[in-house]
DNA sequence: GTGAAAGCGCTAACAT
DNA sequence: ATGTTAGCGCTTTCAC
């Protein structure tokens, strides 16, 4: 029946009021003088009419409030937490977010970029993505719009990152206390920053315990997808001496690990003790197992703290800041067992 | 060095080239004639200048192809999988999406419309609730947007439901082809559309194929999380004369199910078959396990184009399209045992 | 206290 | 084949 609010225009509420198009702008922006019986008129022909201002056109000035987000296409929960963190970050700022995830098409990098670039963006995060282009990254930035990595992130760029050595550290160093020696790794081969530090984690965790690295422990697979997990695992325990722990470097990974075990008739923890990462699956699983939590709303809050830090102060070095885990103990990881 | 792309305006490449903001327009759109000099040195100025057309501007006058997604908040994946789907089939059709996740808090409903008509969206998709605010829905479509939900939703509205009817049909029909009569069901409580879906095809493979109900093999939990499909489970395992298989209504309940399962040492699928929905966790899990995967790329693209269509042709009585479902066997359900 | 008018960057009639 | 000009809806000086 009524008009249809999203063709109403601030005009049409003046008229209907009986005042300036200013005076409409005043009350509802809530500054400069109106009369009471003004402010009155105008916020019933707003009532009336449904009106709500064009943001289009309030943002042909100065820009919308808007954050734009890149995410890797993962089936991995964790993005999930990460995007959920970043879109109440921004909520919680007065921004909005648009986000595209990347799939690997050809072209797409280009076609984000210039869509955020067309759209004044206010600012950029890119999560899980190390390889972004960094000539579509430059693009961005000389438009005036700044960037900011999460998780995963080239070298002197502004970033948030997750203290993945402190986590593996602490989770390593759990099994230890809990009196195991022989403790396996199964983790991504290939060297991403996020993939060494994970492993550095194990390593330095076994030698400051004055533990020897065992390479037959150290499983790599070529994927953090559960077959890869299932595989690590079958070698792990078909030849050598078997561990009596094992550590997996993403939840996904333990899964798989877990279906062979499940399959070879292994109790756990009665026979192995296991923990995962990433705290993704791990409370799905039967049984429900260890993992190390990232703290995602922290990360979220702090990059977009940092990316409308930038869009104020442009200059600094670029900052690196680092976010902590948490070990979310299920018992399943406990002392080894007698021979 | 150079100027910065993000404040260049059309002007700026008029003037480089030597030519009218029309001649630039052309050249850009690829539309009206212009001389190959001409198109040459505007090219070249956008290219030096690093130019992108302002999307606010171009949208000042009709819009911008830009549709709203609103999606419950649940830490399921399926909505993840849906998600994506209708991202894939936005960007395919040139229209970007913003997102905004429900998370329960005050006036958020609200928020999210006024931002949408702000924005005059192309249209709105809302997924997996049907308790929208009906007077919040009305105000889009007032504003000229359409709307179209998925996979939850009013009757008498615009929308895409996964036919689980059928899916859950089919599954039980499996077990029964395997030898199975003694089925239990595990579901979540309470009436919404989609339960009653699903609990219809369980009482409907039962009775086509002569098999009495039992209501002590229907459980009902409160959620669809892990630790309710383990009370379920328990229930169906401590007393009565116990199921020779299972069908829970959920992946994540099945999850929660097989860890009461393993618990008690009940072997996969030796001692008892299972099968769960939505196909989200199902290969994760120890063994993996038999599930029902959802058309999610089929259910986004015909979610947009429906939402399009009613931009062109508001009329017509609104339209209730089911996506069918895909039985995904992974061994799990296989003839009972003999006593 | 209130309003008129000049943009914001781009598009599309309408000339030339 | 190219340019001029009048908006699109809103904000914001600057007058009254």
């Amino acid at each position: 029946m009524a008009a249809a609010g999203g063709n109403v225009k601030m005009a049409d509420v003046a008229k209907l009021a009986g005042v300036s198009l200013t005076t409409v702008g005043r009350v509802i922006h809530k500054n400069g003088y109106v009369s009471e019986e003004n402010r009155r008129r105008v916020q019933d022909a707003v009532k009336k009419l449904g009106y709500v201002p064009n943001t289009l056109a309030q943002g042909l000035k100065g820009g919308v409030a808007m954050v734009g987000h890149i995410l890797q296409f993962s089936p991995n929960m964790l993005f999930a937490q990460i995007s959920r963190a970043v879109d109440q970050a921004c909520t919680q700022r007065g921004y909005s977010v648009l986000s595209f995830t990347k799939y690997g098409l050809p072209g797409e990098d280009d076609r984000i970029v210039t869509e955020f670039i067309g759209r004044r963006m206010s600012g950029v995060l890119i999560t899980s993505i190390s390889k972004f282009d960094p000539l579509l990254v430059k693009k961005l930035e000389r438009a005036g719009i700044p960037v900011v990595w999460i998780e995963r992130a080239p070298e002197h760029a502004d970033r948030v990152l997750l203290d993945d050595h402190t986590g593996v550290y602490n989770a390593i160093n759990l099994m230890i206390q809990a009196g195991h020696r022989r403790i396996a790794y199964i983790g991504l081969e290939g060297g991403g920053q996020v993939e060494k530090l994970r492993l550095q984690g194990y390593h330095d965790a076994l030698r400051e315990n004055g533990i020897d690295r065992d390479p037959a422990l150290e499983q790599f697979s070529k994927s953090y997808q559960p077959p890869e997990g299932r595989g690590a695992m079958g070698r792990l325990w078909e030849k050598g001496p078997r561990p009596t722990a094992v550590f997996a470097a993403a939840d996904t990974l333990l899964s798989g690990a877990m279906q062979y075990l499940y399959q070879a008739g292994v109790r756990l923890p009665a026979d192995l003790s296991v923990m995962g990462y990433d705290n993704t699956l791990s409370a799905m699983l039967s049984p429900p197992v260890n993992s190390v939590a990232i703290q995602a709303e922290e990360m979220g809050r702090r990059a977009v703290d940092l990316l409308l830090r930038r869009r104020e102060e442009p200059e600094g070095g670029p900052a690196t800041l680092w976010v902590g885990t948490e070990l979310v103990d299920r018992g399943t990881v406990v002392p080894p067992q007698g021979p």
